[in-house]
DNA sequence: AGTGTTTGCGGGATCGTTTTCATGAGGAGT
DNA sequence: ACTCCTCATGAAAACGATCCCGCAAACACT
């Protein structure tokens, strides 16, 4: 059926090993047998069984990635994005999501990973333990964890949030609301109450919720209902969930209210009024990602901690706060 | 490093076929022995080498699904839903996209083709023959092409256009608009005119342009510029983008104009206002189009034809058409 | 008891590569 | 002319599983 290193062998009149060379280390064979094999591979249409070389090297030439969900917008530009920078490098991507769900992680891991060379972990829910254990047995990078001497990248939002601290204090605002979708001690919520206090913005924590759109549209009830201006929500699928809420219960935005989202989805760019984010660059994160696995491959990446960063993109949900209501009423 | 089947063997005491067997063919082995093997391969943490089980198998326990483009918000539900299906069926799904460009999608099937035992062609641009060629090497489901003998499933939209059509005419709608966003012979154009014309319901087609958010926009000014009360999109974003415009143009939705999408994307759930959508099941379309293929594989596929079908959910983008411009109101 | 059939298991070839080792040709150095 | 290297190539042993055969034991039937 499929042809083979041998049949290549004899239409170019040289020995497997020859032609097997010819593939896997050109300079070894002289140039004139080089492209006598050459043209016979070509002419029978000749590529090498990816079994039969893992088998015998060890190596697949495939990177696994384990993402919470890849219904997320946030995840299939990085899929795209590491699976363009992974080809380009001889390797290919094995993408395969846990559901979120915890006790799917360690088998979705256990099934992917004797496929692949190495592992890319997003914002793994596993324990430590399990984590170095893994690490222990073959490449791996974590995204958004810490275990001591693993590979490791981070993306980092403070820039991010720093500059829309930066934004919101220019347009007048004083009294913020983060909406935080996230449990756990991993969350996006620390370190924004650090900057905007640094900031001098008073910030009110609504949740720990779950990320999803509903989050937004009862946050955003509650934000109606108090005299905050601002709101920043856990990414942009809860602020959307805000933008929708504020819209059906006639509160302006941005005229009475921003709204920034985080991560930069397609849903930020499309909204109405489309949607001030922080920005986490899908394809730095990815080509970084895929550099530091396949170094980690090599043996040179263990214990490398890359760190990626944000940045504010400002749209139309964010203005100048409202003038203050002090003696008068507004709402 | 990993732990083979010999080990597994001797460490039960039996033969390295009694444990190839125990896990391929456990009816052909004595229980007893059947169980001293498993028991001897759960202490040894063992599991089946695919690269080995693929080299001397032929057969790799993957799809393989080329879709144009993974960050388009139609595909990542789908791509979810097939592995789940794919998974619970003893295979893998390795997902690639082709970016939209038509002179790489050879190349990414040739890449991935290697590795699967079976391809599902999303939309494919490549020429019969060259789909012809492929589904003469190995197992492949096309979907929305026809080609003459190959297993195919379909997506119609017929169902829900017509809930469109009979949607939009109860709401009172005359005059409405379609925005085409695809070039060549497969589009959506022609069934919705068919559609729309039985109903009763005039359609301009605008277009066609590029499947964008953009050209929502594009299309929107020249919807408001028209006296058309109704847009149906090529899909959700276009969609998105004609919400997105009118708004600017102080264009009520759905009072002065009526807007729906295509695919019920994550997209048309979360706009303001929200999208009525013509919806195609992600779960249905995966499952039945991993079915298909692992039929085919099987030998029992080919030339098999299966269609899914669609469903309107109206949302908030739809509403009473405005009353007449003419001389008297009238809803 | 003799023959035939089923059943459970082991031996060993096999899948298509890579990779080590051996071989022999040619060149350089003395 | 002799040894010593280098270099291109070939032969053959892996890699880890599957699966076709063959064998022996157990059983059924005459």
């Amino acid at each position: 059926m499929a042809v083979t290193i041998r049949q290549v062998a004899s239409a170019a009149g040289v020995s497997v090993s020859t032609v097997s060379r010819a593939f896997t280390a050109p300079d070894q064979v002289q140039p004139q047998t080089l492209q006598r094999v050459r043209e016979a591979a070509a002419e029978l249409g000749y590529s090498p069984n990816p079994a039969a070389r893992s088998l015998r090297g060890g190596r697949t030439g495939s990177l696994g990635l384990i993402i919470p969900d890849i219904a997320n917008p946030f995840f299939p530009p990085i899929f795209k994005a590491m699976q363009a920078r992974a080809r380009r490098l001889g390797y290919t991507v094995l993408a395969a999501d846990t559901d979120e769900r915890e006790y799917d992680e360690l088998e979705t891991i256990a099934a992917v990973s004797k496929q692949v060379d190495g592992l890319i972990l997003w914002a793994s829910t596993l324990p430590e333990e399990r984590l170095r254990e893994l690490g222990a047995e073959m490449p791996t990078v974590l995204v958004n964890r810490h275990v001591e001497g693993m590979a490791e990248l981070h993306v980092s939002l403070s820039a991010g949030i720093a500059q829309a601290a930066e934004h919101l204090k220019a347009y007048g605002h004083t009294r913020c609301v983060f909406v935080n979708g996230e449990h756990g001690e991993h969350g996006r919520g620390k370190s924004i109450r650090q900057v905007f206090e640094a900031h001098d913005l008073s910030l009110t924590e609504l949740g720990p919720y779950e990320p999803r759109f509903e989050t937004g549209v009862h946050a955003a009830t509650l934000v109606a209902a108090g005299d905050a201006t601002a709101v920043l929500a856990h990414n942009d699928l809860v602020a959307l969930g805000v933008l929708h809420q504020l819209a059906k219960l006639g509160v302006g935005v941005p005229d009475q209210v921003s709204v920034i989202g985080i991560d930069d989805t397609l849903l930020a760019a499309t909204s109405t009024p489309s949607l001030t984010t922080i920005r986490i660059s899908a394809d730095e994160v990815a080509t970084r990602a895929a550099d530091l696995l396949i170094d980690t491959i090599a043996g040179k990446g263990e214990g490398r901690i890359a760190e990626i960063g944000s940045r504010l993109i400002p749209r139309a949900s964010t203005g100048p706060a409202p003038a203050e209501p002090g003696g008068s009423a507004a709402g």
